[in-house]
DNA sequence: GTCTGATATGAGCATATCTGCATGTTCTTG
DNA sequence: CAAGAACATGCAGATATGCTCATATCAGAC
């Protein structure tokens, strides 16, 4: 039998919630991908995620809002970079997670059955 | 220096994010806590969640479509069960890294100096 | 067959989220 | 000071998401 699960209060679930609701957006997913090497500021960040310089600002204020990502105001430009590294650990486990899901159904439509 | 992240190609990353999209909700995720211990029925899940058996047959729906939970018809019944484990290290993760960051924030508030 | 319990689904509404355009703010340069 | 570069933000439109009510489906008991 697994481990027992935190216990979980109701505000607990909703911070949870809130935290995955961050990383449901492919744009935001995108730049922190491209925040994974250091700090680049928000041109940068256009270029790389192919946006517009106003979503990204409001995806990178979120992120900065939500604790993942660091500001960092140099002269006339803003530096970003990822504050908190667990994301990369989170997007590896989903990755893995992905790939094993999608491998077992493949093997259901192959000619030979699953092991 | 980290280690270099997957390439994450465009479809990869929608994969991912609508991964993340469905752990975005309070109501899944105390459906996902829920099914920790075992499989449940629908009536056990409303229950337990405190929703709408709308609700909950949906939610359930939208994560036995995303592969994270499993469907077992017995007789009128229909039972849940966690078919991708990997989720509870997802949660586990989060947890630690949302009770890292309000411990430092409550540091800078307090009258000493965070060490 | 009818009736009842368990679950799913369609329709409609309310709200949230994402996006782009235009504009505002701030910094730097001259 | 004016002008331009780098970001942020107010507003509005489009889409998505979550919720509820009513109804449908399905299995079992009678």
């Amino acid at each position: 039998m697994p481990n027992k699960p935190r216990p979980l209060t109701p505000e607990a679930i909703v911070m949870i919630a809130r935290r995955f609701g961050l990383l449901s957006d492919p744009t935001r997913i995108r730049l922190l991908h491209g925040l994974f090497d250091g700090e680049k500021n928000v041109g940068a960040l256009v270029e790389l995620s192919g946006g517009t310089q106003t979503n990204v600002s409001r995806h990178l204020q979120a992120l900065a809002d939500g604790g993942i990502v660091a500001r960092r105001k140099e002269g006339a430009q803003v530096f970003y970079s990822i504050c908190d590294p667990t994301i990369f650990d989170l997007c590896e486990l989903v990755c893995g997670s992905l790939e094993k899901q999608h491998l077992s159904r493949a093997s259901l439509l192959a000619r030979r059955p699953a092991k």
